[in-house]
Parts: structure tokens; sequence; C-alpha cells
DNA sequence: CCAAAAGTGTTAGTGATACACCCATGT
DNA sequence: ACATGGGTGTATCACTAACACTTTTGG
């Protein structure tokens, strides 16, 4: 049930939309982190997000704010879980509802917006302190990022659209954070069926050049695996 | 980031929490409902919720709705999904964070409050129209149970403390909606050391008790089983 | 002794892991 | 010819799925 009384009368909490952008860069998994230029919290770096608007939805919201921010756009976006401890905010009630997203890093320009003094990639590794209850937010973004890779084929966003076994490999071998058997990973992925193989070899390579493949479109956007 | 601005200046939408309540019954999954007292959606039936106060977590929220409006406490309860189609509720702009709940119904008694005119156990294959976008929002729960059911041990919310091996693989029968063999659900529950044996047996049946067993509890409260 | 549910093992198939060598290309 | 990563197969083990009969109790 919605309520029992008229919504007008009752305080409301501010609503805000936060969103863990990660990428795979210099084989590295990388999250994007904005340098804040308002209080509270100036000068230190977050995770980038802000007011829903009272007209657009929720994922609505998180794509406009990483566009604005960071001029991201066209990510791979899932909901991740809302955070309203009362206190999260020091200034007044804040729920925010964070949202998980990955993109190949070479498909954009960052630029800071003027709300944001700086946007940057860190890697996960070396993180630095983060405003409000960000650190919290990240580590949970962060396993189910480990999930999602295992269970489903988000890995493909992060890639271009043709790739080597290798590449799609060491996307996994970077975000689980552990070496992987190349005859096993090769017959897995040749076993469910999702990459397709295209003619094309890479170039530009100082030895045999692999093949390239692509994802396979007869699987929809993103497959659970299991 | 949380914003920009002072989240004073913004217009804010309510937020509310609902619960999605499950529970086994009478052979059946259930789901627990209220029906509204007010408008909009006068006399439908509703998943029970309400809004958020100013000072309580979202989980402390959950908790307070579920007990005023149905009498309903002590229940499993985790994090679903916050919807917030702006255009959900027809008056003004709500989102809610979802909740879903598992219960074994015999350890309460369901009580209307002044808020709601009815409150009822619906069998989730005999559901009437609901109110809102309740109807996606449940369907959403259900997946998410079958899914927790199948790779965590929360079956045994559903469950008095001592309980047969068979009580327990009909809560996996029911739910799931398949047969499942005996000897290999056994073979699996045995293997995975989810519960220990008790020396007591069934009483009041008319043909060989059971063995009760409880769930075993050096496994912490809710284990991931892969 | 009959009805009802409890309890128990084996086999076959499928998927996961461990492991080492030859191949194609550029320099 | 050498250095670099590309590409391939087999054996073992663990887990899953299919399947039927005997036991214990109450009536």
């Amino acid at each position: 049930m919605e309520e029992e009384f008229d919504p007008e009368k009752y305080d409301r909490p501010s609503v805000t939309v936060d969103i863990i952008l990660f990428t795979i860069k210099n084989g590295d998994l990388k999250v994007l982190l904005v340098k804040r230029d308002l209080e509270p919290f100036k000068d230190m770096w977050a995770i980038p997000g802000g007011f829903v608007r009272m007209e657009e939805s929720l994922e609505e919201a998180a794509k406009r704010e990483l566009l604005e921010e960071t001029n991201v756009k066209d990510v791979y976006l899932e909901q991740l879980y809302t955070f309203g401890n009362p206190k999260r905010d020091p200034r007044t009630r804040v729920i925010t509802v964070s949202y998980f997203a990955l993109v190949n890093s070479d498909k954009f320009k960052l630029k800071a917006s003027t709300d944001v003094k700086d946007v940057k990639w860190f890697s996960i590794y070396e993180l630095p302190k983060l405003a409000f209850d960000h650190q919290d937010i990240l580590e949970y973004a962060l396993k189910r990022l480990r999930w999602k890779l295992e269970y489903t084929t988000v890995a493909f966003s992060l890639l271009p659209e043709r790739f080597t076994l290798t590449e799609l490999q060491t996307i996994y071998e970077i975000i689980m954070h552990k070496q992987l058997d190349k005859r096993n990973f090769r017959k897995k992925v040749k076993a469910l069926d999702i990459v397709k193989e295209t003619s094309e070899y890479q170039s530009d390579v100082t030895h045999r050049p692999a093949k390239l493949y692509k994802k396979n479109t007869k699987i929809g956007e993103i497959v659970e695996i299991f």
C-alpha cells in the first residue's frame, strides 16, 4: 500500500541517484569519481550523482547525471541498492538510489561539469577517502559486479564490438582478481555460445594475430548464464 | 556525489516502503495483501506499506509498517528494488522502496489496522487486481524468492524451529512449483550441512513418525549456498 | 494386516579442473 | 632464428539426475 493519508502533509526526504561506473583501463579495474566543488565534503572525491527531478524516472535521472557530470553516455546500467540511513547526509535526510554501470572507456572523453572540480578514474585498489557513505556503496557495487560477471554476459559492455578471446578472458581475470586457464575459458565460452567468430584478425601486433569475435546477438542484451 | 546545490530548494518526491510478505499455508504459496480504506484505489487490494518517516531508516520503516498494518513481526526482511516511475501514483510523485519478507504464518494473528479495511493471505495463483503498479512489484518479488530459495537458506524462515525433511522439501516444491526427488533432496541437504538432527520425532501422525531437524546454527543467519 | 509416509544407494551422465605443446606472425 | 602470444585435447573428479524397495507406526 502506498500510504494512509495525503502525501502532501508529510515531511519528505530528498532523493538522489548515485552511479558507480566501472571500466577496465591499463589492465586495472577502475571506478569513476568526481571531486566535489560544494559543501558538504567539499574537495573530497565522491561517486557521481545528484537529485532526482519530479518528472523523470530514476533510471533517467541516473543517465542524465552521468552525462552532465562526466560526459559519459550509452552505458550498461542497472539498479543496485537504495541507501536510506537517516544520518548518511549531515545536512538533511537524503535517500540515494544507487546504480551500477559499465563502459568501455575508449568510447568517450571525460569532462568535469560546472558542479564538480574534477572527474577521474581510480583503481579500485587505490581509492581516496570518499564523501558520505560512498565507501560502503562502492564495496557493495564491487560485489555485485563480480557476481554479474560470473552469471551474466555483462562483460561485453567493457569491450569494443570486436575483441579477441584473450581480451575477454583478461576482463574476467582483472575483475575476479585471479588467473584463469586459457583452454578451459575458451571451452566454456564456446559451450555457452555467447560469442560469434568474425572473419577478421587483430592487426598491429608483433606476433600471431588473434581472431576477432563479437557478441552473439542471438542471445538478448544481458543473458543470465545460469 | 549527493548533489550540487542546497537540497532544500528542490521539490521532493514522497518516499514509501512496500513489503511483499510471503508465507506457506495450506500447501500453497501466499502473499499478504491489505484492502485500502482511502483514495486512490479505495477498496482495492494492495501490498502493505506506507511513508518513510524522517528519523527512521528504510528497514525500520518497513518493519514498522508491517507491524502497524498487519500485526506481523520478526520476519526475514531484505530490500528488493526501488520503483520510481513518475506516473506510478496518480496523485503525486511517489518513489517506493520495496522489501521482500518471509514468515512462518503460524507465529502470529493477522489484524487490520485503522488505515486498512482488511488484511488477507492470497494464493499467488489467485490474486485480485492490485492497486498502483503492485502487480509488477509482486512478480519481481516472486522471481527473487525463487532465486533466494535455490541459492540460500531462506527457506528456514518459513518453518517452525523443528521440522521434518519432508516439510523442508515441501517448501521447495511449493515455491519452485515442481516435484523434487526425495533421495536427491536429502542427499543435498546433508552434503550442504545446513540442518542438524535432533533426537525428537513427529507426534500425532498416523504413520511412521519422521525425525525432527533444526537449522544448523554453525552457518550464520542466511547462507549463500553457492 | 493394511495404509501411509519415512528412510535409504547405485549408476550414468554432465560439467569443472588440471595440465603442455605446436603454430603463425613480425622483427 | 627467435620472441611473442595464439590456439588446441584429454583424463580425472565432483556434482546432478534418475530410479524402487523396505521400514515403522497407528488404526
